[in-house]
DNA sequence: TTGCATTTTATAATTATTTTAATTTATTTT
DNA sequence: AAAATAAATTAAAATAATTATAAAATGCAA
């Protein structure tokens, strides 16, 4: 995705196209990896070396209040982000404790169907995402 | 669940079973609303209040470790920490930020069934959490 | 009981995140 | 375009949650 393609983004949702915002959202888009505020700070402070940390947070908040980027729920204690939020659901490894991501339509179709059917009382359930906790293999283990 | 029973419960996962550790599960047995540590430490200083905040983080990592305890993946800063590690999913409010359990069977089944069909390429999965994303409504709204 | 290992405690240190207030940048008004 | 206004960014300080440390207390084995 290249800059004028971001930078829309942002405008769309309602917000300045900062640099700043066009920059940490290109690196989070151009990620699969669910940074934290400090890595994308990393990764981007190499292109833009002014950014400051604070800017990172700031953003990263305003983002996810546009719903341009996701809050990644861990295990562990600091916050991940997202910048697919398309329907998918995680894959947690508990040996390296990285995340990945699993796409499947037939897993969305089935959760919905078994909402529609199974109510939930007192609770409207808006979105379904599941964890996958398990192991990732080695290629001939 | 009397004292003695959560001694044992502590006794069998191999840990010494000290009046905190028992106070500390035992207070986490009786609650379902995924306290934090903090939490833990306010409930149980009226019946032991030479307790230290300290003790409790301990502990809760003891018992994190031997299985007896579980943490709750939350999309704010804190842990939050949950005795009752029977296959259960959780109901987050987006209004309030609580977090209920949710008990289905058939859901269980379900997952089991799908995963069981659809191969994850490169790893395998042991454990499955749906975290369903909501509205608590009130009565009569 | 004596000795040893474990646990607990209080304190200090660390880490992630948020707040603050000043500065910079962008937008609107004149 | 210049001045006024608003919004965003920055660096620094503050806060909150958690972890590390080292001394004291406890519990168990010989």
């Amino acid at each position: 995705m290249n800059n004028a393609e971001v930078k829309d983004k942002i405008s769309n949702a309602g917000l300045k196209a900062t640099t700043q915002r066009i920059v940490i959202l290109k690196a989070l888009l151009e990620s699969r990896e669910h940074p934290t505020a400090e890595e994308l700070y990393n990764e981007v402070k190499d292109e833009y070396p002014a950014l400051s940390l604070s800017t990172v947070y700031n953003t990263l908040d305003c983002l996810v209040e546009k719903a341009l980027v996701k809050q990644v729920q861990t295990e562990g204690g600091n916050m991940r982000y997202d910048a697919f939020v398309d329907i998918h659901h995680h894959l947690y490894c508990s040996e390296s404790g990285k995340i990945s991501d699993y796409y499947n339509d037939e897993l969305n179709n089935i959760l919905e169907d078994f909402f529609a059917k199974h109510n939930i009382p007192g609770f409207i359930p808006e979105e379904f995402k599941l964890n996958i906790k398990g192991k990732f293999i080695e290629n001939g283990e």
